[in-house]
DNA sequence: ACCCAGTGGGGTAATTTGGGTA
DNA sequence: GATGTCCAAATTACCCCACTGG
């Protein structure tokens, strides 16, 4: 088994999500803000993304979960 | 910065597949649901498309789905 | 402390979507 | 069957300036 520390869990930056799906890093600001993608806060307020969330985001295999309806 | 080995797929924008066709974006958008051109949508539902798929398109290098011929 | 590319927040144009129609 | 146009609504892109990240 690994140690008791967790995983290193890769995270992208807003500019990095948004070359993926080319659009606008504030585009992926919006997304986050709308709940459709799950971001992490730096202490200074800045967001960072899961690379797997964002994958799997990609392929369209998650049912772009929406909040507010 | 994340120097990470990022491969981001090139994704063109409808406009662009539209110009480079010489068409309106709106047929790029029918080719789309035609099942004639791969789409990747962006998580407000806007559709991006793989720029080495239209390229070779471009080219008549993929066998369009036309049935008799 | 300075530098500066990237980001956040707000506001306003431009593009895209989807349906119906020519 | 395939493409272009009109419309309203939604989504995205670009503008500002202040702050964060390295």
């Amino acid at each position: 088994m690994a140690s008791r520390t967790h995983d290193p869990e890769p995270l992208l930056t807003p500019a990095e999500v948004a070359s993926m799906f080319r659009v606008d890093p504030k585009t992926v600001t919006r997304w986050a803000k709308a709940g459709k993608l799950s971001a992490i806060r730096t202490l200074g307020g800045h967001r960072r993304y899961r690379e797997s969330e964002v994958r799997a985001l990609l392929q369209g295999q998650i049912p772009t979960q929406r909040q507010g309806d």
